[in-house]
DNA sequence: CTGAAAGCGCTTACAG
DNA sequence: CTGAAAGCGCTTACAG
């Protein structure tokens, strides 16, 4: 590999003057500059970038945590993220699977601080007992808690109340499908949607999701169907997955149950009938997040949350 | 941050000592070790992997390049690699956007070598203008090209012979969608479905997709349906959008015409009728390429690629 | 405007 | 078994 010396050596200069040029600071002559841009270009150099990192106790890499890939969900939120932060010279150094498990995220943490990373954007998890951070971090796809930490959170109180709002009139009971509501988003969203049940006086009942394959989860739910006129579900790919039973079954969705989902992942387009479903403009999420770490980079060092907004989406699973 | 130094003075040892403990070279009294060991502990010490990547010459991390990250094919393809190259220590630096840019390439792969990576694994994309790439390197998604790269390739042969398969046997004409031919990989596929067409007899009309939007590439073929008791599309993502088109102008699907997808996307099992499809293990594909890559950065430089199997999934949408 | 030197935080021959 | 020193490839005060 060439190093800056060896640039040095061919352009007859010191390094410190490669240094200078690579580094714009312009007091240079228009002659020496020409000489070791000839020779920058005579070696192919590329400066090494783990070096300046060294010296400069920066490296222009951000960290990204995501709780697992296959969901475009997060997919669209990376790309977000780059969208901002690529223009602003930043590499993203992505750890996933990190799903619910605390500790991953903080072995995610640990190894992304080791690389000098600037900054991390991270899926919610309890930092609580976690006080040893240092970079600037913001979490995403969290709930709106009031603390140090800058949170990205989706209006869960418009989703949640959304999914009732997607529902038609003559809805009588309601099978709520949820994850652990140990997870502070999942309570936010769900006490809202029963809070608008309550007021429109529509029973309900929760049902907590916990298979490692959704397939049995919703297996679970339409198994009890006959007692319900509606299923919110946990979001699309369980929607999906309960609208493919009810079909198999011949149970008609909406004529015997109304199936509502969350986050209009593009399966909930495709499937027949397609599912009435509440955007979170994920996409917009990964902005918002990217925007508040600069922020927070540069040295603005406000905690403020940001909430994102949600649209219904109204199809033809729901009457 | 705390420093090798920190840990040395507070134990009482040089800082050679102390990096002799952290890197396991058990030439240490057991005494010196535990002073060490409780400095360490004390001050929540954690090496930093810049100045160690600097004096390595490595840095246990590979990258990784995708075209794009909303395709479930290449979630899973990552996943595939993180499951072999996270046990083996390293970490993973993902870009992706590259599309079909082969500048978006190199400028990717120069970012990766800027930062010492170990290793590359990328989709493919034209390298032979590129002989500057000194890291060890393998290639998925690829086709069967016979070079000094490391490719993972698909067994695309079958794959494009298994769509003719998933055809009723009346089939008389097909629509066959595909990408730039320019793509060695599309060749590959399209030419081994061409063959297999002939070989029955069934004639065959081509139709290269271009336009940026997937839904109009869809209706433009779904209008040419008429013409043909079949389309072989792209993928499930091509095959899930004329599948929408289709119910929404009732068309009926398989009787009026048949669709085939590739991929097995998740989606391709939640429409109605679900899509026949081609399943390329995304998974098994990155498994394989990390392996590769392994044994490569190991010093084993074979060069002799890889074919990962497909499997045929016979659904609904054909007859 | 340019160069010699120190230093970023580590690791590893080289001595002892 | 342990330490002092050199060096990984850069950048930036400090002189001149």
């Amino acid at each position: 590999m060439t190093t800056i010396r060896d640039v040095a050596k061919l352009a007859g200069v010191s390094v410190a003057t490669v240094s200078r040029i690579l580094n714009n600071k312009n007091n240079v002559t228009e002659k020496t500059r020409q000489k070791v841009e000839q020779a920058i270009k005579q070696t192919n150099y590329s400066p090494n970038q783990v070096a300046r990192n060294l010296y400069k106790k920066r490296s222009k890499m951000i960290g990204i945590i995501v709780p697992y890939l296959e969901n475009s969900f997060y997919a669209e939120i990376i790309d977000g993220i780059q969208k901002i932060l690529q223009p602003a010279g930043y590499t993203a150094l992505i750890s996933f699977g990190a799903e619910s498990d605390n500790d991953k995220y903080k072995q995610f943490i640990q190894n992304f601080e080791q690389n000098n990373i600037d900054g991390i954007i991270t899926s919610a998890f309890d930092i609580s007992l976690d006080n040893t951070i240092t970079v600037p971090l913001v979490m995403y796809d969290s709930a709106n808690i009031d603390d140090n930490i800058v949170r990205i959170a989706s209006d869960n109180i418009s989703g949640g109340k959304s999914c009732v709002e997607l529902l038609g009139n003559n809805t009588r009971h309601v099978l709520i499908q949820h994850m652990s509501l140990s997870l502070p988003t999942v309570r936010e969203r769900i006490e809202a949607t029963i809070k608008e049940l309550n007021h429109r006086k529509i029973n309900y009942t929760l049902m907590e999701v916990g298979n490692p394959r959704i397939s049995d989860d919703a297996k679970k739910a339409i198994s009890f169907s006959p007692n319900y006129d509606a299923i919110i579900t946990v979001n699309d790919l369980y929607a999906a997955e309960i609208l493919k039973i009810a079909n198999e079954r011949n149970i008609s969705v909406p004529q015997d149950i109304q199936i509502v989902g969350y986050d209009n992942n593009p399966i909930s387009s495709y499937t027949n009938p397609a599912i009435s479903t509440v955007d979170q403009h994920p996409e917009e999420i990964g902005e918002t997040a990217a925007n508040r770490l600069l922020k927070l980079i540069r040295g603005d060092t406000s905690s403020m949350n940001s909430i994102t907004p949600i649209t219904k989406i109204k199809r033809q699973s729901t009457n």
